[in-house]
RNA sequence: UCCUCAAUAGCUCAGUCGGUAGAGCAUUCGGCUGUUAACCGAAGGGUCACAGGUUCGAGUCCUGUUUGAGGAGCCA
């Protein structure tokens, strides 16, 4: 179907005074004797594109000024002194109607409503935004990666391997509810695979193997948390950056973690001036402000040690007590991030019983080499480690934690064959987007999010 | 999973001390000299989330359930 993109009605001054042909869905539209107005958008522009009906012209129009119905225009391109650019029709055809049902209407509705019809929730301004800034996100973080010579990988989704400590897993069986297995060995023996296994929740120790032998890899792709966790910051899928780099220490992960969200938010900023507006003025007053300063300055850095020495001496009385090892709550991590430092802080060296098996133990024999990106508002959205290179170090951390070591048989290898000092990080993009634009509700940066009761 | 709050017209909400169900927007109809969430007039629209209970009488008080939101835990 011959028609040109509003983005380009409203960027292209050469079509002006020129016939065009516009298609799109009818957001509003105003009435009066002699003319009619209709608010035009096609999905490509956040700003709608007028258009002007003469009466006198005779044409059929009136169920094109129904909210929702899709049209098709042709008329002449002008300059208007309020819309730029509007389009006195010469011709109107009516592509799909919009019955009176039609729920969305021209006024704001709350997200809450919106949520109950994914569908046709991504028709108004903000899921306009959220996935037109989501879509720029992705292309930044394969640019980023690609401009530094990191190959894209696609650990598998299916797995026989839970990533110790990253959650539960969502199970992945073709055995029907009606069959009886005498016990637990004989159902999974008996199922597809012949072992249990489970969506991944992590592609971490695929994407391991992959960076011994590449170097540089990363991954982009959706996770799957089986979590019983009902908040505004957690899905039960969603999408993972992890990046994996050989030859690399902590404060390498750390580095490339700040580089990387820095070039990102700097994409979205560049590339998405409207919406960024729109979440400025309806989302977050001074969202441009401060990612603008996030950009512009180094993010903070401090370790935990040295935090539960500043938590310790704050004046708040905390709900939870802090001692030195206890995990960082999330009262913490706000302190941390939005009163001490007032932006994003990466906090390192953890006591190694509150993190995983693979992080690599420092010489201090208490902490481990990993770190958290704390940003204020959205709290952690990045989980990293420098990797335990050394076989008899990761083997002594597995057993002290009761893991089956026949399970890691191929990880185990890495460090037996060539093992090098490496590491990465995990990204919750969701978590990135809604830092991004200030959209508190991780349910409105997904299509149709997927949580504790909900897979519509 | 725990804690708190909420549920009244299609949407957003009001509803006083327990006494006949309200507004704005939307919809439909009519009007209006180019409007910007247009404006003006009229009409239609209700199982007050669901199930019990207290009461002469419950949208309102009590109990349970469901759904939603916020916080906590877990995490990205």
């Amino acid at each position: 179907m011959q028609h040109i993109d509003i983005k380009e009605i409203f960027e292209n001054e050469a079509l002006i005074n020129n016939n065009v042909t516009v298609c799109g869905w009818v957001r509003t539209a105003r009435d009066s004797k002699n003319v009619a107005f209709i608010e035009l958008n096609d999905g490509t522009s956040l700003k709608h594109l007028q258009i002007v009906i003469d009466k006198s012209k005779g044409l059929e129009y009136e169920e094109m000024l129904k909210v929702g119905c899709a049209i098709k225009v042709e008329g002449q391109l002008v300059p208007s002194a309020q819309n730029i650019v509007e389009v006195n029709a010469d011709t109107l055809t009516l592509l799909g109607p919009a019955p009176q049902d039609y729920p969305l209407q021209k006024k704001r509705h709350t997200l809450e409503f919106l949520r109950t019809m994914p569908h046709l929730r991504l028709r108004t301004n903000t899921f306009n935004a959220v996935f037109r800034v989501r879509s720029v996100m992705a292309a930044a973080i394969h640019e980023f990666f690609q401009k530094k010579n990191f190959v894209y990988v696609n650990t598998p989704l299916i797995t026989g391997s839970d990533c110790e400590g990253a959650g539960e897993m969502f199970q992945v069986t073709t055995n029907g509810y009606t069959t009886e297995y005498t016990n637990e060995e004989d159902y999974y023996t008996n199922d597809f695979f012949g072992t249990k296994a489970g969506l991944s929740v992590s592609g971490q120790l695929e994407g391991e193997t992959a960076a011994m032998a590449m170097g540089k890899i990363y991954t982009f792709g959706p996770s799957f948390r089986a979590e019983n966790s009902n908040t505004p910051r957690h899905l039960a899928e969603f999408w993972h950056v992890e990046p994996e780099v050989a030859f690399a220490e902590l404060p390498d992960i750390i580095e490339l973690a700040e580089e990387m969200i820095k070039f990102v938010i700097g994409q979205v900023l560049e590339k998405c001036p409207n919406e960024m507006d729109f979440f400025d003025k309806f989302f977050e007053k001074g969202l441009k402000d401060r990612l603008n300063k996030l950009i512009s300055e180094d993010f903070g850095t401090i370790t935990y040690t040295e935090a539960i020495e500043l938590l310790k001496k704050a004046d708040v009385d905390f709900q939870y007590k802090v001692e030195w090892g206890c995990d960082l709550q999330t009262e913490h991590e706000r302190y941390i991030s939005e009163t001490i430092f007032g932006k994003a802080v990466f906090v390192t060296n953890y006591p190694k019983e509150i993190k995983s098996f693979y992080m690599k133990q420092n010489d201090d024999g208490k902490t481990v080499a990993a770190v958290d990106l704390l940003v204020p508002g959205v709290g952690e959205i990045i989980g990293g480690s420098e990797r335990e290179a050394n076989y008899d170090k990761l083997v002594e951390a597995m057993n002290i934690r009761g893991m089956n070591l026949d399970l890691y048989g191929d990880y185990l290898d890495l460090r037996k064959y060539g093992s090098v000092p490496h590491g990465g990080f995990g990204l919750g993009f969701e978590r990135l987007i809604m830092y991004c634009t200030g959209v508190s509700n991780i349910r409105d940066v997904v299509l149709y999010p997927r949580t504790v009761g909900n897979v519509r």
